[in-house]
DNA sequence: TATTGTTATACTCTATAACTATA
DNA sequence: TATAGTTATAGAGTATAACAATA
């Protein structure tokens, strides 16, 4: 692949997605939580139980940053703390029912505007955008 | 496509967009400006001059975030003010050389983040981000 | 009196640095 | 010592309410 095919596509890339991004920022249902609330809770339920650190980890906040998050997280009952089993400094965190039903209620409602969306594209569109959906994630990682 | 797989869909393309989005952000030029100074820059470089308020609804922020705003802006002389030719109350602000010339600087630097991220993806996911592009785009238009 | 823009103030989110406890 | 998590504190960014100037 040409070097300036690549440029080209990250800058065409670029826009759609931060054009689609806001898009569904301003489209979004107004929740009580923030959306690195709902990113963090979501990531809990995909993951399974995780320390604090692997979950700033993951959601590429700084650790100070998650304790506070947890703790309007866990003061809200949407997710609950255990000890680790043999490492005394380390904590468990899981996401609890409640936070489970909150997640799927929110994204009933936030993904509404784009579920209409799709549903006026073709079958061809949408497998361009499962597939594409893995890519962008891997494009984030890291 | 019955309903429930555009609705998974829906799920797993926002977080992948916004997760990508985030990244973009963060990878932003050293131009110490954030994200809704450097919006509100390409809305005045792509409309043309502006009152702030005007501005403040394009960007859908309120009149005294515009204002701040500005100041950051004129105070770095990227943007300037000048009085309304008819009336008082008003202003006209619109970017100025050194501000298109950021602009340009911020844009070239994002690309280039994303296009060296590109460049270690396999020819196949290349071909379905170029589809995607444009089927992203239709999603947020209207 | 209505409108435009600004100032005053507060809240949210995130960061860095310092601290506590365990390993 | 090194590591995991937390607390203390600061800096953006944005909001609402109150104010000044002009129409």
């Amino acid at each position: 692949m040409p070097l300036a095919a690549d440029t080209a596509l990250a800058s065409t890339l670029r826009l759609s997605v931060m054009r689609l991004a806001r898009r569904l920022r301003t489209e979004r249902a107004d929740s009580s939580l923030g959306l690195s609330h709902l990113a963090a809770l979501a990531t809990l339920e995909r993951h399974g139980p995780l320390t604090p650190g692997e979950l700033a980890a993951q959601e590429k906040v700084q650790p100070p940053s998650m304790t506070r998050l947890l703790a309007t997280l866990v003061g809200a009952g949407l997710v609950t703390r255990t000890a680790h089993p043999t490492d005394g400094r380390q904590v468990l965190v899981s996401i609890s029912r409640e936070g489970g039903t909150l997640l799927r209620e929110d994204r009933r409602r936030r993904d509404a505007w784009l579920a209409r969306r799709l549903r006026e594209l073709e079958p061809a569109d949408l497998d361009v955008l499962r597939q594409a959906a893995a890519v962008l994630d891997r494009l984030a990682e890291q």
